[in-house]
DNA sequence: GGCCATCTACGAATTCCTTAGTTGATGGTG
DNA sequence: CACCATCAACTAAGGAATTCGTAGATGGCC
């Protein structure tokens, strides 16, 4: 009897998995270096925990001389769509838009950012398409 | 060097206050009976899960008879605040606008919602609407 | 070719989380 | 008053997560 196997991103997994997103591609030693700015991580630290997303299945990789290059295999979108999904379910009842008026209570989202979604939501209402199918298969950037 | 205490709820500790934000006060007996329907969570698991939270200072109790009847000490706006705030912060570089657009995007916000959440705004008051919960057991933190 | 730096692989140490069994106290029922 | 059911406390077990050290492999440089 343990904990079940993480199906989200834990909190290391994140932090790296960005810098992936945002370089495309790295070492260990680039994201190592570019995450000692914050969090003062040890080299073979990010070096495992990226063995462990491989092993998930979360990154790839591609030998370049003596270093493996890594990119993440898993999109942005859909890492964003998981933690969401997730949170509205267990905090939200299931609900965005109750999600969303907390934001509004909170003043997260100001008008301006709300007529901006208005306006995107009128504009994508143009192409008609169920969204709950793939949407998020697409390689990374 | 070992993983640092969870700042968040965890996935036990998330089902069983939800349960107590719901009834407002509940025993261990009656918590492990409303969660029985979907988990099948002996009586022992549920106690001493509900005896770390009171370690932790999430939920308090009184004595009624020989049981402890329990009660949450963390609101759920607070719990929602908690959770949203750290999920912006990792996921959406800090930007709740960014998080709206994924929901728009992925059709999770209608235009009505997007109108109600501008009423609201203007109006200076955003009033819960009776979706799927109607009940907050909040008045804490 | 030999030395040095860097990289990966393996595993250790620690804490946390989840689930649940066992035990002792307590209170109601017959 | 004795027995039985229920409750809280303690204990246990095992897998997950996070951190980092050590050791072996490998490639570059002189």
């Amino acid at each position: 009897m343990a904990r079940p196997a993480s199906p989200q991103l834990t909190d290391a997994e994140q932090r790296i998995i960005t810098v992936l997103w945002e370089r495309g591609e790295a070492s260990v030693r680039e994201v190592t270096d570019a995450l000692s700015a914050e969090h003062g991580l040890a080299y073979t630290t990010v070096l495992t925990t990226i063995r462990i997303m491989t092993d998930k299945g979360y990154v790839g990789f591609r030998k370049s001389g003596r270093a493996h290059i890594y990119s993440a295999l898993l999109s942005r979108d859909g890492a964003r769509a998981q933690a969401l999904g997730s949170l509205v379910r267990s905090l939200f009842g299931g609900s965005a838009q109750s999600l969303a008026q907390h934001l509004v209570r909170e003043e997260k989202l100001t008008l301006d950012d709300i007529d901006a979604l208005r306006a995107a939501v009128l504009q994508g209402e143009v192409r008609d398409r169920p969204v709950t199918d793939d949407e998020d298969g697409e390689g990374q950037s």
